[in-house]
RNA sequence: GUGGGUGUAGCUCAGUUGGUUAGAGCGUCAGGUUGUGGUCCUGAAUGUCGCGGGUUCGAGUCCCGUCACUCACCCCA
């Protein structure tokens, strides 16, 4: 076998300059307006008991039976690497008793699915996702609607489409799984063999099925809320109501249900043309659930973070655009002036100022390259004529000017420097 | 998990019906007189042709396997 091939395994990848920028301004938007919502972070561990997801998602649900990093650790415990962030969020209210009856939470970071790689896909993605503890209002939703596309909006995301539909109260689960079986008994045998075993263990997941017969079959249904009583039908209206109220467009899509069990009521999806075969750009609802003996209700969101920057670059986005600008290299000839130059440098970094230099002693005029290629704002050059004259040659790269100047001029230079590099960083070429 | 496509220098790729020292563009580095970038000119370096096996006098080129990437299905973010 190859000795060893140390690259990321399957479906995992670095992230790095220049794409990592992009990312940044993301986060930083993002917390922003969590701010904004008077949400607080909170970064559970990254691996859990087993238990705290197959108890919360649901043991019939694709993530739980095909889809989870399972570990053994010393103790012979299960662990399972965060499929999702919800169900950790939930175990750690629960810990909080009477003080989690509220809260406010979000978090951002990467889960982990053991699916096949496609677009839009990974093995370790990243999700920001909020949490809003607390007893089930309309209210309460579409505030949580309104701060998901308030966020999708401020990073730039145009045309996305929010859906949105119910799954009833509890007790109106049983119900329309029942009257579902009953609608399909007679075709059964004609739905996808996917479709056949949901028909026994979870028929609402039959709804969303996108194999074309079986389509046909749920178009032909009655919307589902037809079968639920008149407080869960009410309690969607009222999110609409809200939603209308605070200008989110949103339609009703009476097929879409989701696949996590944990959910009840409100769930929708944010949905984007622009991606392609995966083209959930988002989804969340309000559920309810034991943890650890105590109830925890709440609605939550999550957004897949790949897919949002997906359909940036698709909207003509280049993360190299982004890259931040060094604002001053500095270029010595000499190795006296090397030395001074590096206490230079030093002391500007000190004030703030973004300066770089070479260090390998080379040529001036393949420090000069270096300057250019680090995309530097400004050039400073001194070397044994300018170390005894007290003077700098300084260079706008930019304009190609060059001055001599002393260190109060220079300093004048620089000291406002960082405010108009920032404005010339968005003109550039 | 199922199916399709791809895998040749840092990057994007070319490589004719298997034939002798594997190429281009971009990038990198160095020079174009002795202290100056981005344009131009000249030159240089870099490949276990994904990995393993097989067929053959001979394989980047054919066959098998394997790994990875990629797309679709499934499901979801």
């Amino acid at each position: 076998m190859a000795e060893e091939s140390l690259q990321p395994i399957r479906g995992m990848s670095d992230l790095a300059a220049p794409e990592i920028c992009l990312w940044h301004a993301l986060e930083q938007t993002a917390r922003d307006i969590m701010s904004a919502y008077a949400f607080q972070e909170v970064r559970t561990p990254l691996v859990e008991q087993t238990a705290v997801f197959t108890r919360s998602l649901g043991d019939t649900t694709d993530i739980v039976q095909k889809e989870m990093y399972r570990v053994l650790d010393r103790g012979g415990r299960e662990l399972t690497l965060r499929p999702e962030g919800t169900a950790g969020v939930m175990r750690h209210v629960s810990g909080l008793g009477q003080d989690g009856a509220d809260a406010r939470l979000y978090y951002l970071g990467p889960m982990f699915r053991a699916e096949r790689p496609a677009a839009g896909r990974r093995r370790q993605f990243h999700q920001l996702g909020a949490e809003a503890i607390g007893p089930a209002t309309a209210m309460a939703d579409a505030e949580m609607i309104a701060l998901q596309a308030h966020v999708l909006e401020a990073w730039g995301i145009k045309d996305f489409v929010v859906h949105l539909n119910t799954r009833g109260a509890p007790d109106d689960f049983s119900r329309v799984t029942e009257a579902l079986r009953a609608a399909l008994a007679g075709q059964r045998h004609t739905l996808c063999a996917d479709c056949q075993r949901r028909y026994n263990e979870n028929p609402l997941r039959i709804l969303d099925c996108k194999v074309e017969q079986c389509a046909e079959q749920v178009a032909a249904l009655p919307p589902i809320t037809e079968w639920m009583g008149a407080p869960a039908n009410a309690y969607v209206d009222e999110v609409l109501a809200w939603l209308e109220r605070l200008n989110i467009p949103a339609v009703k899509n009476p097929r879409l249900v989701r696949g996590l069990d944990y959910y009840q009521h409100t769930v929708w999806e944010v949905t984007h043309s622009g991606l392609g075969a995966q083209d959930a750009l988002s989804g969340g609802g309000r559920y309810a659930l034991n943890m650890a003996g105590r109830p925890v209700e709440g609605v939550g969101f999550a957004i897949g973070l790949e897919r949002v920057i997906a359909v940036l670059k698709a909207q003509g986005l280049v993360p190299e655009s982004m890259m931040p600008r060094p604002d001053v290299f500095v270029v010595s000839h000499g190795d006296r002036a090397a030395e001074e130059n590096l206490v230079l440098m030093q002391s500007l970094r000190l004030r703030g100022i973004a300066a770089l230099m070479d260090v390998r002693g080379r040529s001036v005029k393949a420090q000069m390259r270096a300057a250019n290629r680090s995309r530097s704002r400004f050039v400073i050059i001194r070397g044994d004529t300018e170390l005894a004259a007290g003077t700098f040659q300084f260079k706008d790269m930019d304009a190609g000017s060059q001055a001599e100047l002393d260190m109060p001029a220079l300093m004048n230079r620089l000291l406002p420097g960082p405010a108009h590099a920032v404005a010339n960083q968005a003109g550039d070429e």
